[in-house]
RNA sequence: UGGGGUAUCGCCAAGUUGGUAAGGCACGGGAUUCUGAAUCCCGCAUUCGUUGGUUCGAGUCCAGCUACCCCAGCCA
């Protein structure tokens, strides 16, 4: 990770030196990522993990990765397993330290029975429906239950009963005792433990009580000795409860962990809701979680995006406390900046148009030099011939203004080869055009009398005989926005449909028949490609990351 | 009409104790170019939601107002 040893400031980072400077967590900072694995991760969190991580990093501090699972029946092996993928191949490593909120239950359910014992604590039998009734409205206080001021012994034993499994899910329940007249909901004696006989996906049919979010997460992070516990704005509610939960059990207020919440990422085109991301898996509206056009962290390595590219990102956005919506054209500058460096240029074309050298010797074939790349160097050979293909939108008989590519009786350089001129358009007998007829300049390659012309358009282009078929997949947004960038609520009536465009017929030079799934090319003149998992040595598959920038296209528009 | 937050350029976002508005993306112009790419210059907030106040001086302090976001799961 070295491609920014001074990461901008924010107010996290602030808070922290703070802390520092005023002689407090002088063991170290200590932060944790904390996903619950009840799905795949995406862009947001790879938000989280940077921040996350990347304090640690800057602080000399370590970082853990705990899994939130405090709610088996959301949750699934499948998605632990994705989630430490995703996260090592964001580039960073929780070392020895993935934990898991249910390795606590032992210890979490002491810390109740100890809230308990200290009259903070008490089982209450309401129904579900009645403790909602009870809790009141934003702008009413809720009522006590009438099982608040139970004994300690009748609590001890109720609770230690409910573990027991003596009782039916949603009959009774573990509550903190605070303040029902409390203008902060939250603290208006939160449910901390419910009885649910469902098995984890960890620790099986051992427990039939589970900890709730508020009473596991402040535990977990004091147990671990996290010392800043980032999370999202939702949960600046729930800091009070956070800290009178630490504070009732009497955890030192120098040392223990402190809250602090910045914005979740929104961006425009896209929808970050697990529900949202799981409606358009499940409906068949995409491929998979791992579809290149999902904003999941597995969608954007299989379209090809770097994990660099999504580090540089989200250093770039920042952290603060304010709702924002980044421009996805930020994440899209992100990964043309590393793949223009990182990869290799070769010639594929989209859609072929066939021009035919009438000058050049029938039969004959060269192998001419082509860079891989025009500051890093190294070299391939690309095949040349008589019959070659360029791009249907490189060539144009009646072109407007200012257009530098091949018209009748225009010349054209082609890359790495030859400057050729339209001699002939050639139609079949609808009318169509079937193919053109030009002549080269046998002296204008590298090297050659001519080769120092000038002429003002180089294509790309591929050798008939030689060319690779290939699939190439475009994509465009998933998602259509409106004019503030917004997806719209209903957002399954956002979809665009042409986000996906399969072109079955493209050609690629040969040099390319070997390449292995995950590599990444820059098509000249197109954009950036990476080879799809679907591929093999007679089927090519490429997925288009990102197109260049293109300042004809959009003089053309605008 | 309760509580908690946020408001600095089209989009993000720095602005430590008040001293006279960083940077990135986008955009516009030019140079360069065997990728209309990349690269390189240059331009891009007399103004910080708004109204007042304090001060020699306020984005930064005070007061009022407005807009937007979050909270009434035995989800996280």
């Amino acid at each position: 990770m070295a491609e920014n040893l001074t990461p901008p400031s924010n107010f996290v980072q602030n808070a922290i030196d703070e802390d520092l400077k005023n002689g407090k967590y002088t063991e170290g900072i200590h932060t944790r990522f904390p996903p619950e694995p009840n799905g795949y991760l995406h862009i947001g969190h790879a938000k989280s993990i940077c921040l996350n991580f990347g304090l640690a990093l800057a602080n000399g501090g370590k970082c853990n990765l705990r899994f939130d699972d405090t709610n088996p029946t959301k949750e699934d092996v499948e998605y632990v397993d994705s989630i430490q993928e995703d996260v090592k191949w964001l580039g960073f490593s929780w070392e020895d330290r993935k934990f898991y909120a249910s390795n606590y239950f032992p210890q979490l359910y002491e810390y109740a029975v100890e809230l308990i014992r200290r009259g903070k604590a008490y089982v209450c039998d309401l129904s579900a429906e009645q403790i909602r009734a009870y809790r009141g409205t934003l702008t009413e206080p809720g009522k006590e239950s009438p099982y608040r001021n139970r004994s300690l012994n009748e609590n001890l034993d109720l609770f230690a009963r409910m573990k027991q499994g003596e009782f039916p899910d949603g009959s009774h329940v573990l509550r903190a005792k605070i303040d029902m007249a409390s203008p902060n909901i939250t603290m208006r004696d939160p449910v901390i433990y419910r009885i649910s006989h469902t098995s984890h996906h960890r620790t099986g049919d051992e427990w039939c009580i589970y900890p709730m979010y508020d009473f596991a997460h402040p535990l977990s992070d004091a147990i671990e000795g996290i010392t800043h516990s980032v999370c999202t704005l939702e949960f600046e509610d729930h800091r009070p409860l956070y800290d009178w939960l630490l504070d009732s059990l009497g955890f030192d207020p120098t040392t223990r962990p402190r809250q602090i919440e910045f914005a979740r990422l929104n961006l425009t085109n896209t929808v970050m809701s697990k529900r949202k991301l799981r409606q358009l898996v499940e409906g068949g509206y995409v491929s998979g979680w791992d579809d290149p056009r999902m904003p999941t962290i597995s969608g954007l390595r299989r379209r090809g995006y770097t994990a660099a590219s999504i580090r540089d990102f989200c250093e770039r956005i920042g952290i603060a406390k304010s709702n924002s919506l980044v421009d996805v054209a930020i994440l899209e500058h992100c990964v043309r900046e590393d793949l223009n460096v990182n990869a290799d240029r070769v010639m594929a074309v989209l859609h072929p148009l066939k021009v035919v050298l009438t000058n050049y010797p029938v039969g004959k074939t060269e192998h001419l030099l082509a860079e891989n790349h025009p500051t890093r160097g190294g070299h391939h050979y690309v095949p040349f011939g008589r019959e070659l293909y360029i791009d249907q939108a490189d060539f144009m008989e009646d072109p407007p203004k200012k257009f530098f590519r091949l018209k009748p009786g225009g010349e054209v350089r082609l890359k790495h080869a030859y400057i050729i001129k339209c001699e002939e358009v050639v139609r079949d007998a609808a009318g169509q055009i079937q193919e053109l007829h030009c002549t080269y300049d046998p002296e204008s390659k590298a090297g050659g009398a001519t080769a120092s012309r000038k002429i003002k358009g180089t294509l790309h282009w591929v050798e008939a005989s030689s060319a690779l078929p290939a699939e190439v997949r475009l994509y465009d947004y998933l998602l259509t926005t409106d004019t503030d960038g917004e997806v719209a609520d209903d957002f399954l009536s956002a979809l665009n449909p042409k986000s996906l465009t399969v072109i079955q017929d493209a050609l690629i030079e040969p040099a390319v028949r070997w390449t292995a799934a995950g590599t990444h090319y820059q098509f000249l003149r197109e954009g950036y490609f990476c080879v799809d998992k679907d591929t093999t040595p007679d089927h090519l598959v490429f997925n288009q990351v990102v197109g260049l920038r293109d300042s004809w296209a959009k003089a053309q528009k605008g």
